[in-house]
DNA sequence: GATTCGTGGAC
DNA sequence: TGTCCAAGAAT
């Protein structure tokens, strides 16, 4: 099976290819393994153009893996704020307090070890290790998949198809770097070898890809199909206290946990919008509020599911009782830029600074 | 093993 | 406008 593949000769051309076109990252002028660590946790189901900003606010604040142990998650999170995923930020926090308390602050080199840590899996452990330290683990993200799925012609990615292609990557890495070896492939796989569109002409693989020869190499792997996602309409309420409002944050549990929102919730059949808004801030924090003037509408697309949210003023006719199962405070509309919000809240911020709040 | 996690780019 | 999907992990 094996002798169908010149191996040493492939691993050749893959190195030097990368020797002459790997993209200029920031995170490839250092071999930190926090740095190193840090980028793979924020290039998580997200493109390297989105990150690179984000990278570089947080290395600016947090230098360190110690610096972020000392630093509160609400601080992280307003860094991580936009980037979504927010699970990512808390459990790399989570992990550097491990790393300082258990660890003695150095990142494990063991991979056994490294993957305990919150947040790491199989491929964090493999690209940061072989990365940092040249072990010989495939990094087997999305990107190297596609690539040698095709290569090796798999149509499906089975665990068994996974097993050969980790297997595979293992010969290469034989006979050159392991960490150039998976950032090659990585690069193959977002700038040259894409989902749809394979630009063969300029890949090193060329000569011993299966899929190229096929005339549609764009057909590996088979595409899975995409379930529709529901929507939800929601309502929010902007509770005023002379120049305050009340903000809640959500619990660590939940979704978008440990960022700030207004009160409200999802609308329930044949409610109207200012009765579900009504009820769910009575739910919420106990409050009893009269609805005012519509603020806006947004929608907002998560992973899974959409939400179509309509904001108003309200006013609350009992603002110091108070019982909410969840963080809550009274804020003014500047203190909005030192806290977390979601996505979603941004595009009403928007609004409001059309209307002259000044958020 | 299938779902649940955000957001934005590309087309 | 809709659709896919990106340097995946946790449950």
């Amino acid at each position: 099976m094996n002798n169908m593949y010149n191996t040493n000769k492939i691993t050749e051309q893959l190195i030097t290819w990368y020797s002459k076109h790997k993209r200029d990252l920031p995170w490839r002028h250092s071999k930190d393994p926090y740095k190193i660590w840090l980028s793979e946790i924020m290039l998580q189901q997200t493109q390297v153009d989105t990150v690179i900003p984000y990278y570089k606010k947080w290395l600016n604040k947090y230098p360190t893996l110690k610096d972020v142990a000392h630093a509160a998650e609400g601080d992280l999170l307003k860094i991580w704020e936009g980037l979504g995923y927010y699970n990512r930020c808390r459990n790399f926090k989570k992990a550097c307090d491990i790393v300082l308390s258990d660890y003695k602050g150095k990142v494990p080199t063991d991979f056994h070890a490294f993957i305990k840590m919150p947040g790491v899996g199989e491929y964090i452990a493999a690209a940061v290790l072989s990365i940092v330290h040249d072990k010989s683990y495939p990094a087997l993200d999305g990107n190297i998949m596609r690539v040698l799925s095709r290569f090796m012609k798999k149509k499906t990615l089975s665990r068994y198809n996974k097993k050969v292609i980790y297997n595979h990557i293992c010969k290469w890495m034989k006979f050159g770097s392991p960490g150039d070896i998976n950032q090659a492939l990585m690069d193959i796989g977002s700038q040259i070898c894409k989902p749809n569109q394979a630009h063969c002409y300029k890949c090193p693989l060329e000569n011993s890809c299966r899929a190229t020869k096929t005339n549609l190499p764009e057909s590996y792997p088979t595409p899975k199909q995409n379930k529709p996602i529901p929507n939800y309409d929601v309502v929010t309420g902007i509770i005023w206290d002379h120049d305050q409002f009340l903000i809640l944050q959500r619990n660590e549990m939940n979704h978008l946990g440990g960022l700030w929102e207004f009160p409200g919730g999802k609308m329930k059949n044949g409610e109207s919008q200012s009765e579900a808004l009504i009820r769910e801030i009575k739910e919420e924090c106990g409050l009893e509020v009269n609805v005012k003037s519509k603020i806006g509408s947004i929608k907002h697309v998560y992973s899974h599911f959409s939400i179509h949210m309509t904001t108003f003023h309200c006013v609350s006719k009992n603002n110091t009782i108070i019982k909410t199962t969840q963080p809550y405070r009274w804020i003014k509309p500047v203190q909005i830029k030192d806290l977390p919000f979601p996505k979603a809240n941004h595009k009403l911020f928007s609004i409001l600074n059309k209307q002259g709040w000044h958020v």
